[in-house]
DNA sequence: TTGTATGCGTTATCAC
DNA sequence: GTGATAACGCATACAA
């Protein structure tokens, strides 16, 4: 194996010392330009390339950050990834990314191995409520920052990048209200999570302010696989009085069921509206196109690191809080949508 | 912020020195069984946690493999890199996850940034053919492990794993062809790729073998895009003689040549049927369900990683070459099944 | 502006 | 079995 080349080498071959070859290309400021110019030359010749590792062990930064999602096989969280990305390769950064698939363990065990892998960072989407904060507060005795995006939890000095969940569902309520639906089902999701506690807070609000009769019994806490989104329906139309519109938290939850509105015989959207939430792609590409809320993920993302790169850069010194909530949009298709 | 803990704190403690505390972390053989526990014990008390820069530093290896792929929001990727997860996790090992996005630049750019980043392996399916083969050279001299997955190049002394394209596209063509298909389209795409070179192969061969016409008109050429298949499925619809089923490549251009097929009015699967590759989960939630090629893809990913801990455990000195082939399995649903 | 010296936290090679 | 010391490659406080 030909051995790197490190700053000793050129500093030898140039009569200089490892210091000044360090400074010249770190475009340090005491430095003359010859040998700046002299040294970079030079370092390209042998092929020079930095060690990170030196780097990192002796500036304390590793340049890598660590993202910890439920999962990535859904466009949402790829997306954010995405923008998170474009916005931290520019600057050097590398993302380190860990799913939990929603396994409580997985959560502080993610966290410990990327502190142990020095992360300089960590962006993460809550995927259990349950996770103590006890975590979360070793983190910020290490100083290491931790900016939630999506899926956040209150917690006193970390930063976060949400959507507003309350008017992205309040907007989507609302359109079924528009459409002449009078009994409009909920597909919640574990409120503990703030995201999902906000969608159901903001269905409730639209129903109250337009008049409508609040009906707990159609509201129903399940998880966003679309076969609990088939069981749900399923027992949302057994019932004496079944709705007659299905709000759903989760696109997944809300494409499960439509198979079972439809396995039923029901027509979409004539006998039941159907909305979904995150603008999942295949809520496009459906035969029956299913209208959604868009979440603007890539956006997310890039504003997530920004967030970071700020709390990195501002030295330690401010503790601040950040709280961005990006506006969603509601994008109606043909699972609400009835002819006039 | 509350210095770490190091070797050196917890040999103070303890009177003994670094060295002692290291061997006995690390369970060397040359070390008592009482200072073992002892050390082990104490580092426990002091919350001790072992500064992996340092060692990679020290080692060369940074214990972070590199896992590059076009995009990871497809279920088939996603699902590789958790098979690679499984498998590395467990080990000590970090996967640092890059995106082509089908970028010509970014596939050599990822590559740079991760030997940067100091990597001590790449796991990669390629997404260009272009790619020169340059870059993979200065990977073997710099002794860093590349092994493909799903999309290779045959590159000497490269490990692969792969499924058995050829036999997948074969066995998906046979099958429509035992649904009385006589003119079975098939939607290619970049066959520079083995993967899709193979597949054309497997449809090709499958056609002859059962004594066939065949039509190379009906093959074309396109990008793993829904919007690309309903362009290519108007297309094929046009002709003056057009198919009566569409072998695709991909999912998604299956996709978007079912949602042409049926604007145009036609019957799927009577009038055409279509058969996809991948399973991703969506060819399972279709009203109309699409019959597709499984690739196992988390086991794809795991026998990769499997490869990968082989050679870099190996020591380098033997240079070996490993070709694993997996078999994939045709999934029949709705639109191909024809009543008999 | 450049050189000297030191430390980042580990591990490996000597000795004892 | 344990200690002393050097080395991994880089960056910086200090001296010149």
């Amino acid at each position: 194996m030909k051995k790197k080349t490190t700053i000793y080498d050129i500093a030898k071959k140039l009569n200089l010392t490892a210091a000044t070859v360090s400074r010249a290309l770190n475009n340090n400021e005491k430095i003359s330009e010859n040998t700046r110019k002299l040294v970079q030359e030079t370092a390209l010749e042998m092929n020079y390339e930095q060690n990170t590792l030196a780097r990192a062990l002796k500036s304390g930064k590793s340049y890598n950050v660590g993202v910890i999602v439920p999962r990535m096989d859904s466009n949402f969280f790829a997306s954010v990834i995405r923008g998170i990305e474009e916005e931290l390769y520019p600057k050097g950064y590398h993302v380190i990314i860990c799913q939990t698939h929603d396994q409580e363990n997985l959560e502080t065990g993610n966290i410990n191995s990327l502190l142990n892998a020095q992360v300089d960072g960590i962006l993460m989407s809550i995927s259990n409520s349950k996770t103590k904060n006890q975590i979360f507060n070793s983190l910020s005795r290490k100083r290491v920052p931790l900016i939630f995006f999506d899926r956040k939890k209150d917690i006193s000095g970390v930063s976060s990048v949400t959507i507003d969940d309350f008017n992205g569902a309040y907007e989507a309520t609302k359109h079924l209200i528009e459409q002449g639906c009078k009994r409009i089902a909920h597909l919640s999701n574990d409120r503990s999570l703030e995201i999902f506690k906000n969608r159901y807070l903001g269905y409730k609000q639209a129903i109250l302010d337009h008049g409508l009769e609040l009906d707990e019994s159609l509201v129903i806490e399940t998880h966003s696989k679309v076969e609990e989104g088939r069981k749900t329906a399923k027992a949302l139309l057994s019932m004496e009085r079944p709705p007659d519109a299905i709000f759903s938290s989760s696109d997944f939850t809300a494409l499960g069921a439509i198979q079972e509105i439809k396995a039923q015989g029901l027509k979409i959207p004539e006998d039941i509206c159907v909305v979904g939430f995150s603008n999942e792609p295949f809520t496009r590409f459906m035969e029956l196109s299913i209208t959604s809320v868009d979440q603007s993920p890539i956006e997310m993302g890039r504003m997530t690191a920004q967030v970071f790169l700020e709390e990195v850069n501002n030295g330690k010194n401010v503790k601040m809080e950040k709280q961005i909530v990006l506006t969603p949009e509601l994008i109606v298709r043909k699972s609400s949508l009835k002819k006039q």
